[in-house]
RNA sequence: GGCCCCGUCGUCUAGGCUGGUCGAGGACACCGGUCUUUCAAGCCGGGAACACGGGUUCAAAUCCCGUCGGGGCCA
């Protein structure tokens, strides 16, 4: 039975990065019928905060990463690693290391002068029984440090990479235990992934130096090793690791602005993987992806987050999705705004829909709607002055606003159709082209130059603001061309 | 600095294991055209890459070696 876990440190919000490694997990999870497990790495006492507990949890959430165990804290395990680690102790697999950090501050300094590479010297290791009841009967602090083997190579076959090798000697006694009793991210990670029965370690390549330690833990504990895929680093632009200084990192920052949690999968799931053989296809379903994804044709370099194709993948699926939850998920954005009450009435969410329904083709973003269509909801203020400049200068655009809202006043069946025939037919009898009457008519109810096609947007905005608005625009011309 | 990993259009990538079908395919972005009341969307088209050098081979993006470049980890 195939067993993966999603293992982040509540230290901060919950990275785009971090959503990835989880993504990859879970479809991996989900291809082989597998379980997919969420730990809390909070060991970092300082560090660790609850509400980011609830950011891991609420991202993962909207994503739709549900996990089928957990989540599970560490801290709440103390003393299993205790247990562990004292457990080698005795076998002799670890000893106890009285060097200060002060001390080892300095040899380390030391070390760096004359050109060594700076390691722990492993002077503890050797240090016989009455030294050691010396230290500690003076008191002396101690940590708990693994003994590594000093010659020989360890290799390890990677999902991704295949095979990657070290030699020991490079790797130096890492500490297993702190001086306060809690245990170091390798020796937590190994014997949490014993114990919760990781099939399978699908994490960053940023962990590749962990990986041959964890292999010699592994074995000196006596538990079987998992298999393991590190998977390529996301990038920001200047192809250095994915960091806050790139912009947004945090996952919850892209829903907040209005990524939708379907597009954010699915563009997630393409870096750093395609299908194999693919035509091109770039739009993927959930079950398209659990069942397409092969952790072995994951690629090896690194990928720069391309906040572009997001944008564009959350245009696609703004456009497909049902226009009933797309309003839904536009609502809090138009109430910040104040464009509809806090309450809003059937009527303003039945407005709301129309609205959204017509500017939905322009919307990357859901964090737009309020910019995209504010004018369905209240007069323009103002108008675009590259507008007023080309369609509201010419000396006969007061009077055919005005004659146009005369007419349209008139209109006993107000729709997009009957003010289109409207506006044509005056257009035509005044010898003009319709574009002359449109543009300046779109400036006038919308204040924009862009947007949606008029006589609909005409339709959803109704007959009064319409008439209203074109007297205003046909006024507020008048007084402009006077005053020159 | 030491160790490890990586290197196909600007970006995400297909192809690489199993050399010839690759005159290197797709997508985003960009540019042009089309549609059109505008902007989008759609459709059509365009420019744009195998890091470099050396091998192996009849044949190398693909296999081997080296160089360079980038990144990660440790400090």
């Amino acid at each position: 039975m195939v067993r993966v876990r999603i293992a982040p440190a509540p230290t901060g919000a919950l990275h785009v990065g971090t959503a990835r490694t989880a993504l990859f997990n879970w479809l991996f999870a989900r291809k082989h019928g597998g379980e997919f497990l969420l730990r809390i790495e909070d060991t970092d006492k300082e560090r660790s905060k609850p509400e980011f507990v609830e950011q891991i949890i609420e991202g993962l959430k909207w994503l739709g990463l549900e996990w089928d165990e957990g989540p599970f804290f560490q801290s709440e395990r103390l003393q299993v690693y205790r247990d562990e680690a004292y457990r080698l102790l005795e076998e002799g697999k670890a000893y106890l290391c009285f060097c200060t950090p002060e001390e080892l501050e300095e040899r380390r300094r030391q070390m760096l002068s004359e050109g060594l590479p700076p390691r722990y010297d492993r002077r503890c290791r050797y240090l016989n029984d009455s030294e050691r009841k010396r230290m500690l009967s003076e008191g002396r602090k101690y940590v708990l440090r693994f003994a590594m083997p000093t010659d020989g190579e360890t290799k390890f076959y990677d999902l991704v990479r295949g095979e990657i090798s070290v030699r020991n000697e490079e790797l130096d006694d890492f500490v297993i235990l702190k001086s306060d009793g809690t245990p170091t991210y390798n020796f937590a990670c190994v014997v949490d992934d014993h114990e919760m029965r990781i099939t399978h370690v699908i994490r960053g390549e940023d962990h590749i130096p962990n990986t041959p330690r964890q292999i010699w833990l592994y074995a000196a504990l006596g538990y079987e090793p998992p298999q393991f895929a590190h998977l390529p680093l996301l990038l920001g632009q200047d192809r250095s690791k994915l960091s806050k200084r790139h912009g947004a990192t945090s996952l919850l920052e892209y829903r907040d602005m209005g990524i939708l949690p379907e597009a954010m999968f699915n563009f997630l799931a393409l870096l750093g993987w395609s299908p194999s053989g693919s035509g091109g296809e770039e739009i993927f379903s959930r079950d398209e992806l659990i069942e397409r994804f092969e952790i072995t044709q994951v690629k090896p370099s690194g990928a720069i987050f391309n906040l572009e194709k997001l944008l564009w993948m959350n245009a696609y699926y703004i456009r497909q999705c049902n226009l009933e939850r797309l309003t839904g998920l536009c609502i809090p954005y138009l109430r910040g705004s104040n464009l509809i009450s806090s309450e809003e009435s059937e009527a303003e969410l039945q407005l709301a829909r129309k609205a959204i329904g017509l500017v939905r083709d322009r919307m990357k973003l859901l964090s737009e709607a309020p910019s995209l269509c504010d004018y369905f909801f209240k007069d323009p203020i103002e108008y675009e002055p590259d507008g007023v400049r080309k369609w509201l200068s010419q000396d006969d655009v007061s009077e055919l606003l005005e004659e146009l809202a005369q007419r349209i006043e008139m209109l006993e069946q107000f729709d997009a159709a009957a003010v289109e025939t409207t506006l044509r037919k005056l257009a035509q009898e005044r010898g003009i082209s319709a574009a002359r009457l449109i543009h300046p008519t779109r400036l006038a109810v919308t204040g924009r130059t862009v947007g949606p096609g008029l006589f609909e947007l005409m339709e959803v905005v109704g007959k009064d603001a319409c008439v209203r608005r074109l007297r205003k625009c046909a006024s507020w011309v008048k007084a402009k061309q006077q005053a020159i």
